[in-house]
DNA sequence: CTAGGGTTAG
C-alpha cells in the first residue's frame, strides 16, 4: 500500500523525483525498487506515460500470487523494445490486466501474467501462441498441428482458461473425433493443471482410448497422490485389453510410492520382472528404488539399486532421498560419497536431499561443505529452493547467523523463504523473532498463507499469549483460507496451551470432519493439565465415531497416565496397542519404564527395558537412574550410571547431569559403607 | 502424444 501511495505520485514525475521517492521511503522493499527502476527506465525512454504507469501500479497493488507478481511488472518494460512484431502488444496486455483487476478476475489476470512470463522463457512457443491468435483474427483456419502446439504453449504457461477455450474450439470443430494425438494432448493438459475430474471426464468421452490415454490418466492420478484412482485405472486398462508398458509401470510405481505401503509395490515389481521390463534399466530401476525407499523398505531399495546396470544421477538421488526420509542421514551422506566417486555431480535435487540429511543430524561441517560446493557449482542462482534448503539446514544446526545470511543473500525473497525464516525462529525457540518476522513479511507485501499461520500459531502457543493468539485467529478468518485441518489443529493447540479450553472446543466443533490428529491435539491438551476424566471421555467419543487410535494417541494416553501415576490404566493401553496392531515406539516404552520406575517397581521397569526392540538411550537410563536413586537400589543404579556414561561421550551437558546423579548416589554408597572404584566416571 | 529423484506446516 505504501508503494501505491508513493508510486501514484510518480506518474507525473521525473527521473530525479523517482530517486527521491526511493530514498525517502524506508518501506520500499526490493520488489518495489524493481518497479521504481522500471518506471525510471520508462521515464528515460519516452517521458511519462500515465497510461502504462497506471496499469502497472494496479498490478503492484494487487500483487498477490493470484494476480501478477509485482516483480514481474518490470518485464513489461524490458520487453518493450524487442516485441515489435507481436500480435498482442504490451499495451494490449496491460489493458487486459487492468480489465481483470477491475473485474477482480484473478484467474484471467494470473493467466495473462503466466503467458507473459512464459513468453520470456519459451520463445518459440510464444510465437506459436501469438501466431495462433493472429491467424484466427485474419480468418485463417488452424490445423491440428497448430492446435497441438498451442496446447503445449498453454501447458507450459499454465494458461488454464486459454486451454479450456482451445478444448471447446476443438470439440466444436469435431477435431476430437479425428485424432488421438490431439485427444491425448487435451487429456494431458487437464492432468497437468491438476484438474483430474475434468481429465477423467475428457477421458470417458474420448471416441476411443489407447495406451497413451490410459498412461496419461494414470500418471495424472499418480502425480497428485490419488492412489486409489490410479490403481483402479490400472486395473481397468488391463480389463479393456491394453497391456501396460514401461511408462504405465513408471506411473503406477509413483502411485505405490505415494501409498507408503510396499505391498502393492512389490506386486508391481513382480509384474515388471515377469514382463522383462527391468533388466538393469535405469529409468524403471530408479522408479522402483524410489517406491521402495518411500515405503520405508530401504533394504529392497538398496537391492534394486545395486541391480541397476548403469546408475545415473536420478537413481543415486532416489536412494539418498530414501535414506534421508527415514532417518538414516549418515547412510545418505555415505551414499553421496560413493556417488561422487562414481563420477556423478550433484544437482539441485541432490543438494536439497543432502542438506536435509545434514540438518536432521546437525552435521554442520558437512552442511558447510555442501554450501561451498553449491556456490562453487553456481547452482544457487538457478534454484531459489536451494536457499530455503540451506536455511533449514542452518536453522536445524542452530546456526542462526548463517541461516539469516542465506536469507538476506537470496535473490528473490518469496513467501516460502519468509516462511522458512519464521519456522527457523520457532524451531530455535525465538518466538518473538517469529512474530516480528510475520510483521516484516506482511509489510513486504506477502500475505500469510496456511504454512505461515501454522508456524506462528505454534510460536503463540509456546508464548501462551492468549491475546495474540486470538488476534491471529481473527486474521485467519479474515484471509478466508481454504479449510485446512493443519490450521485447525494448530489453533486448538494454541488455545489449549493458553488454557482457553472453551475456545479450543469451539474450533474443534466447527470442523466438519475430524481427523485423527484433530482429536489427538484436543486430547493432548487436556492430558497436559491433568484433566484425566475429560481425556477418557473424549477417548470414548472418538472410539464411538469409529476413529482408530494411532501411535501418537497412545503416547498421549500413556503420558496422561504417567503425569498422574495411573499405572494400571497405562498398562491396559500399552497392551491394547499391540492387540490393535499399533507398534509401540521408543517413546511408548520410555513412558512405561518411567511409570514403573516411579511406582517403585524397578524389576518391571528393567524387564520392559530388556525386552524392548530398541537399544536403551540416555533418557531411558537416566529415568532408571532416578528411580534407582529414589529406591536406593544400588546395583541397578550402578548399571544405569555405567550405561548412561557410555552413551554420553558426546553431550557434555548430559554428562554434568549424570555426574550430579552419581554424586548423589555416591553419598549413599559411603553411607552403606561400600567402596567402589569410580575412576572411569570422573 | 504419455516417462524416473525435490523447497515452507501438525
Amino acid at each position: 500500500m505504501t508503494l501505491t501511495r508513493h508510486a501514484a505520485s510518480a506518474i507525473s514525475l521525473s527521473n530525479d523525483s523517482l530517486d527521491s521517492i526511493a530514498e525517502e521511503s524506508l518501506l520500499v522493499h526490493d520488489q518495489c525498487k524493481l518497479i521504481l527502476n522500471a518506471l525510471k527506465r520508462k521515464v528515460q525512454a519516452q517521458g511519462t506515460s500515465t497510461d502504462v504507469i497506471d496499469g502497472d501500479l494496479c498490478v503492484c497493488e494487487k500483487g498477490t500470487h493470484a494476480v501478477p507478481d509485482p516483480c514481474h511488472c518490470t518485464l513489461y518494460f524490458q520487453k518493450e523494445e524487442e516485441e515489435e512484431g507481436s500480435a498482442l502488444s504490451r499495451f494490449e496486455k496491460l489493458a487486459m490486466l487492468k480489465e481483470c483487476i477491475k473485474e477482480k478476475d484473478h484467474n484471467r489476470g494470473a493467466q495473462i501474467h503466466a503467458e507473459h512470463i512464459w513468453t520470456e522463457l519459451h520463445d518459440q512457443g510464444t510465437k506459436d501462441l501469438l501466431c495462433f491468435q493472429r491467424m484466427k483474427s485474419e480468418g485463417l483456419l488452424p490445423n491440428l498441428i497448430t492446435f497441438y502446439n498451442i496446447l503445449k504453449a498453454c501447458i507450459a504457461s499454465h494458461a488454464i482458461h486459454s486451454g479450456q477455450q482451445i478444448h471447446v474450439e476443438l470439440a466444436e470443430q469435431d477435431f476430437l473425433e479425428k485424432d488421438m494425438v490431439i485427444c491425448n494432448a487435451i487429456l494431458y493438459m487437464y492432468t497437468k493443471f491438476g484438474l483430474l475430474k475434468e481429465a477423467q471426464d475428457v477421458f470417458d468421452k474420448l471416441p476411443m482410448q489407447d495406451v497413451v490415454s490410459w498412461n496419461t490418466l494414470i500418471l495424472g492420478y499418480a502425480q497428485q497422490g490419488h492412489v486409489y484412482e490410479a490403481l483402479i485405472s490400472f486395473e481397468n486398462m488391463q480389463h479393456a485389453g491394453h497391456a501396460p508398458n514401461a511408462i504405465t509401470f513408471l506411473s503406477i510405481l509413483k502411485a505405490c510410492a505415494h501409498a507408503g505401503n510396499p505391498k502393492k509395490g512389490e506386486e508391481i515389481h513382480t509384474q515388471i520382472t515377469t514382463r522383462g521390463l527391468f533388466e538393469g534399466d535405469a529409468t524403471i530401476g530408479s522408479a522402483l528404488v524410489d517406491m521402495y525407499a518411500k515405503c520405508g523398505s530401504l533394504v529392497k531399495a538398496q537391492r534394486v539399486f545395486d541391480d541397476i546396470l548403469e546408475k545415473n544421477l536420478i537413481s543415486w538421488t532416489a536412494l539418498i532421498n530414501g535414506y534421508v526420509k527415514h532417518g538414516y542421514a549418515q547412510e545418505a551422506l555415505g551414499c553421496f560419497k560413493c556417488m561422487q566417486l562414481a563420477g556423478h555431480c550433484p544437482n539441485t535435487v541432490t543438494f536439497i536431499c543432502l542438506l536435509k540429511a545434514c540438518g536432521s543430524i546437525k552435521a554442520s561441517n558437512d552442511g558447510l561443505k555442501l554450501h561451498s560446493q553449491i556456490v562453487k557449482q553456481g547452482s544457487f542462482e538457478t534454484a531459489p529452493s536451494l536457499g530455503t534448503a540451506l536455511m533449514n539446514m542452518y536453522f536445524s544446526c542452530s546456526m542462526l547467523l548463517d541461516a539469516q545470511n542465506v536469507f538476506h543473500q537470496l535473490e528473490v525473497q518469496d513467501r516460502i523463504s519468509w516462511n522458512a525464516l519464521m519456522h527457523g525462529y520457532v524451531q530455535n525457540s525465538l518466538e518473538e523473532y517469529a512474530m516480528l518476522c510475520l510483521e516484516k513479511m506482511q509489510s513486504n507485501g506477502f500475505p500469510p498463507n496456511a504454512v505461515t499461520f501454522v508456524c506462528i500459531l505454534k510460536a503463540s502457543a509456546r508464548l501462551g499469549t492468549a491475546c495474540k493468539g486470538q488476534q491471529l485467529h481473527a486474521e485467519i478468518i479474515k484471509y478466508e483460507l481454504p479449510e485446512n485441518p493443519v490450521i485447525d489443529s494448530a489453533l486448538i493447540d494454541m488455545y489449549m496451551n493458553c488454557g482457553m479450553f472453551a475456545e479450543a472446543q469451539v474450533v474443534f466443533d466447527k470442523v466438519a470432519i475430524h481427523n485423527t490428529s484433530l482429536w489427538n491435539v484436543l486430547i493432548a491438551g487436556y492430558g497436559q493439565v491433568g484433566k484425566n476424566h475429560v481425556v477418557f471421555g473424549l477417548l470414548k467419543k472418538l472410539l464411538d465415531v469409529g476413529i482408530i487410535p494411532d501411535q501418537s494417541l497412545y503416547s498421549i494416553l500413556l503420558n496422561t497416565c504417567s503425569h498422574t501415576g495411573l499405572l494400571d490404566t497405562a498398562q491396559f493401553y500399552f497392551e491394547a496397542m499391540s492387540t490393535n496392531g499399533v507398534i509401540p515406539t521408543q517413546e511408548h516404552y520410555t513412558c512405561m519404564i518411567d511409570l514403573y520406575g516411579r511406582a517403585g517397581l524397578l524389576e518391571e521397569a528393567r524387564l520392559i527395558l530388556e525386552n524392548m526392540p530398541f537399544l536403551a538411550n540416555r533418557l531411558v537410563w537416566r529415568i532408571l537412574l532416578t528411580a534407582s536413586y529414589k529406591q536406593r537400589s544400588i546395583d541397578l543404579g550402578w548399571e544405569a550410571i555405567e550405561h548412561a556414561a557410555q552413551l554420553d561421550k558426546i553431550n557434555s551437558a548430559a554428562r554434568v547431569c549424570i555426574r550430579n546423579m552419581y554424586a548423589a548416589i555416591k553419598s549413599d554408597y559411603i553411607l552403606a559403607g561400600e567402596i567402589h572404584s569410580l575412576k572411569d566416571l570422573q
